[in-house]
DNA sequence: TTAAATGCAAACGCTTTGCAATTGA
DNA sequence: TCAATTGCAAAGCGTTTGCATTTAA
């Protein structure tokens, strides 16, 4: 089901600054801030407003069409929810973001919820580090 | 070697209102924020300022005397670094921490380092879902 | 027709900054 | 003595909110 049809069926409104949200969701490469979305809708539509955008991710996160993730930069990136979920390494150095394959995570989460009764929910992870290249060089410094 | 004799091997001067927040932070439970520290700093020398703690907190961070902490409150904690890392388990229904022993995350450090070639930095690492206790409430209703 | 959604402007909470006054070494 | 540090007030940033206006259904 589309997220389309996933507002109506709850009884949104499929507004146009809505389905613009949502398209611009869906062509980002990568996790995306709020003000990102807002200069791409901006472009397209110079009446829209910014907070219209943080209401419209409000919803599309309450009805679980897009996860929030957090790397640590003061400000929260979204992505649509079914292109799946990443984990995310984020390097300390150079600012890179790798992403990590869904199983890597698996022994972890297993772990947790065999030692602890946790159940670590892991859609958002970034783990902070530093990656191979900074490494390499630091090592030549 | 002392907080106090770091601070002063960097060439950094010694004054009350920093002593004090390094007390606060030495005193501290668990994790605290800024403000928490403004406030109990407050009570014992009411003229200081929580720009202050900020600088301060800033300078200890640089010193790698406190590390920071997210717990994806829209604020961050800090605690002194010499009392170890500890990892902390958040659940999203309750707000309760748990704190994870520190082996229990080095199976996927090695994990890291070995198939990513990146070196994680756990020591402020929260992961979020949901403790047995919530777990058990919700299988009930 | 009408409740839901928008645009606007103002406020929010946390953090940072410029600057003159103070103070530790 | 004098550079480092502070207090203060103002600004900065991302985000949220109240309210009158517009609009999808």
């Amino acid at each position: 089901m589309s997220c389309h049809e996933i507002l109506r069926e709850n009884g949104h409104r499929l507004t146009p600054q809505r389905m613009l949200v949502i398209e611009i969701l869906h062509n980002a490469e990568r996790h995306i801030s709020a003000e990102e979305i807002y200069r791409q809708l901006h472009r397209r539509y110079p009446y829209a407003n910014i907070s219209t955008v943080y209401r419209t991710l409000e919803l599309l996160k309450e009805l679980d069409l897009v996860t929030e993730a957090d790397f640590g930069e003061g400000r929260v990136r979204y992505h649509v929810a079914e292109k799946g979920h990443h984990h995310h390494l984020v390097c300390q150095s150079c600012g890179k973001i790798i992403d990590l394959e869904e199983p890597a995570l698996h022994p972890l989460k297993d772990t947790l919820l065999r030692e602890y009764g946790f159940a670590a929910d892991l859609r958002h992870l970034a783990i902070s580090g530093k990656c191979g290249e900074c490494r390499k060089k630091k090592r030549k410094a």
